[in-house]
DNA sequence: TACGCCCCAGTTTTT
DNA sequence: CTGGGGCGTA
């Protein structure tokens, strides 16, 4: 391996920095991940370092499957078994190990966000917090933040003492805390948050730790919060091997509780920390990585870099205005399918917006011109009613306690279990001080139910134990086929005639394949970590970079991504940057991250395109065009125009197409807008329409004087041109912008 | 117990 | 406009 030939000198020297802190600033599109791989390549081949010595932590598993495969490319199979992981899947390995110290089960469930909303409903029920003055979700937000915090319950309580609203809400946090370790189950933010109560009440573990993870790395650490902060700082802070790698301009889930001031301020918690800024970036042609950086320049709140691409200045962005969302979404479709034509494929666009809400308008579109996509985001496959039941299934057989589940699946398919059954049965479990299953299996015994209902109640509790029974000899796959025959869950599917529930077979079965791909990858296959993996997963890493399909997602999903061509949508104050983002600078410095995010996800072409009016909740509004268009200067932009004056028109000849097929739509004025908006749109002398322009006309230029047209090409929206000036020489302009004018 | 109607809220979400 | 949840009625 030859290093120094592979990697710029920067690259290189951040990938053979390994003893001691080490701040890896990488700028979008800049190799970071190219230099992880090598860096960790590098440790294992070069320093002889052991692979299981090493931790390494990303978001996403995409991320971590894509770094593991990478390096099990440069040094082998061993790779396969290293600490390559998210946070969360690291910290639910090592609770597995040890939780017991914390009083729970190691065949924990972890709780997604449905699942929390359920516990949350019952402890507002059983706390009597009356939901018109408190929401579950500001509750669930509460507690969210206070983990993400690392503030306990009571903690928390004790802060708010005079508060009256806080402290009701900390009894709730008190109540869900101790449901969840009823049910032995884990929320997202527990798994973090757990691993460090592991941590700091037993030295022997985070001592066993910090001895096997002698190297620890990083990735994203812009987007780390507090409590993942502190994890990181516990296991390091000893040999202080620790190499944390993220752009403090791509934090953008400060709304999760991402602190930014975990990277900016990595030099005072390490203050012999070497820091190595990546700024050259391979991706993005010039005017799309200036335009970016014009953005993001105007930041206060950031590390000082610049961003340099290695490429070519390439074509400027271009800016559309339509007159609606849906004409918006006509405008970007046709231009797909024109840039298609020139010989691109589908999979090298994305269309990306700010709110899921914004897809649907493309979706019509798209699905009208025949054309494939893909969406990333809305309703998951893992929160799909039917995968949830099944899933409730095997989670109350792989864990007993966990209660949230049985509630969801005791009625489905329906077995006359209702809301006053289920009252009894779990008024009776309080009373007991048992769990419900437990009151199930032995209901008769309690005298709680009529003898419909302990019928019913009995009919549940068989299977379930039969279920449990089979979990031994079957495998995952059979498993999940077994319960829903046995259930009757299929056959009720199968027998309705609804299109929907056709769909519910087909996604069960996707299901069952699923099972089937991990008991074939999984070294010793079993319930638990199967739904280990089921809970920690994500769309986005199902995501297939070659499938030939136009991808539609929120900006966020496409953190980490790169395509050719990218349309950003939606390009409206109240929407991008949304209405709230502009009271608060940090939050508006968060929207402009997010928009750097988006424009640098972009290597040729980069769109950016607001409508005059859209569909928001039903209603017509009119949003002005957003700040962050004005903010790109003139000269790595041109406008296109939908609907307008004749002259416009013939200066973009491809637009007329457009402006034609929106007729009977309102027509407006761009500069009105822009100025409304109160910014100012350069005021530049009347450029040269199309039509006058021929081979050997003779022109006249504002700075360049005068000179000779020599060559015509129509590109994408414009026409570029080359004039051989008479004192200038060669120039290669376009001509909707340049200031040419023709001359007898 | 089950369905249907009404009312309400409504960014972004790697786990 | 949507989807979800609460609540009333068959």
């Amino acid at each position: 391996m030859e290093l120094e030939k592979l990697l710029n000198s920067e690259q290189y020297e951040a990938a053979t920095t390994i003893e001691g802190p080490l701040l890896i600033l990488a700028g979008a599109g800049s190799g970071k991940t190219r230099v992880l791989t090598y860096r960790i390549a590098h440790m294992i081949e070069e320093k002889g370092i052991s692979p299981y010595d090493l931790l390494a932590i990303t978001f996403t598993n995409k991320a971590a499957n894509e770094m593991k495969e990478r390096i099990v490319s440069l040094v082998g199979n061993v790779a396969h078994s290293m600490w390559i992981s998210t946070f969360h899947s690291s910290c639910a390995r090592i609770l597995r190990m040890d939780i017991d110290k914390l009083g729970y089960k190691s065949d924990f469930t972890i709780y997604d966000t449905y699942d929390q909303k359920s516990l949350m409903k019952q402890v507002m029920e059983q706390s009597n917090l009356d939901p018109k003055s408190f929401s579950e979700k500001e509750i669930r937000g509460v507690i969210s933040n206070a983990k993400n915090s690392l503030i306990t319950p009571f903690e928390y309580k004790k802060e708010h003492e005079h508060d009256y609203r806080k402290n009701r809400i900390a009894d709730a946090y008190i109540l869900y805390q101790k449901k969840l370790k009823e049910n032995n189950a884990l929320d997202f933010d527990d798994i973090i948050m757990k691993t460090v109560e592991l941590f700091e009440k037993h030295k022997d573990v985070l001592e066993k730790y910090r001895e096997k993870f002698k190297y620890v790395m990083v990735d994203e650490y812009q987007d780390t919060n507090h409590a993942q902060y502190k994890l990181v700082r516990l296991l390091t802070i000893e040999h202080k091997n620790i190499c944390v790698v993220g752009d403090d301009d791509q934090s953008i889930y400060k709304f999760r509780g991402a602190d930014i001031t975990n990277i900016l301020d990595f030099e005072k918690d390490f203050p012999d920390a070497r820091v190595i800024k990546l700024e050259k970036n391979y991706r993005s042609v010039g005017s799309i990585l200036n335009a970016a950086n014009s953005i993001i320049r105007m930041n206060d709140n950031r590390s000082d870099k610049n961003l340099i691409t290695t490429r070519d200045v390439g074509e400027k962005l271009k800016v559309y205005k339509a007159p609606t969302d849906v004409a918006e979404a006509m405008f970007v479709v046709s231009e797909i399918e024109k840039i298609y034509r020139d010989g691109r494929k589908y999979g090298e666009f994305a269309i990306l917006y700010r709110t899921n809400a914004q897809s649907r308008r493309f979706e019509e579109r798209l699905m009208k011109e025949g054309i494939p996509y893909r969406l990333i985001g809305g309703v998951k496959f893992y929160e799909r009613k039917e995968i949830k039941d099944i899933v409730a299934y095997l989670r109350i057989i792989s864990n007993p306690l966990e209660e949230v589940s049985l509630r969801r699946i005791i009625n489905v398919p329906k077995r006359s279990i209702g809301e006053a059954t289920l009252g009894k049965l779990s008024d009776r479990a309080i009373e007991a001080e048992e769990n419900m299953l437990d009151i199930i299996y032995d209901v008769e015994k309690h005298d709680i139910l009529t003898n419909r209902g302990i019928n019913a109640v009995n009919g549940f509790a068989d299977l379930i134990k039969d279920f449990t029974k089979k979990k031994e000899e079957l495998s995952v796959s059979e498993l999940v086929e077994y319960i829903l025959v046995e259930t009757g869950y299929l056959k009720e599917l199968e027998e309705s005639k609804s299109p929907e529930d056709l769909s519910r077979v087909e996604n069960l079965g996707e299901f069952v394949n699923l099972a089937i791909e991990y008991e074939k990858s999984a070294e010793e296959p079993n319930l638990f970590e199967f739904l280990e993996n089921i809970a920690l997963v994500s769309d986005i890493d199902s995501y297939d970079e070659d499938e030939d399909a136009v991808t539609l997602m929120t900006i966020h999903s496409a953190k980490g991504l790169e395509f050719p061509a990218v349309f950003i949508v939606g390009m409206e104050n109240g929407l991008f940057p949304s209405a709230g983002d502009l009271d608060s600078k940090s939050d508006l410095e968060e929207a402009r991250r997010l928009a750097y995010v988006g424009i640098t996800r972009a290597e040729d072409l980069l769109y950016m395109t607001y409508a005059e009016s859209r569909m928001v909740y039903g209603r017509t509004v009119n949003y002005p065009p957003s700040d962050f268009l004005m903010d790109i200067p003139n000269n790595l932009k041109v406008f296109l125009r939908g609907s307008k004056t004749k002259s416009r028109r013939k200066v973009n000849p491809h637009t007329l197409k457009y402006g034609e097929r929106q007729q009977g739509v309102k027509d407006f004025n761009l500069d009105e807008i822009l100025e409304r908006a109160g910014q100012i749109i350069d005021s530049k002398p009347k450029n040269l329409e199309n039509m006058e322009i021929e081979l050997g006309s003779k022109v006249k230029h504002s700075a360049f004087g005068e000179g000779t047209i020599v060559s015509k090409e129509d590109i994408t929206n414009d026409v570029k041109v080359t004039v051989a000036f008479d004192s200038k020489g060669l120039k290669t302009l376009m001509l909707s912008l340049a200031p040419l004018e023709v001359i007898d």
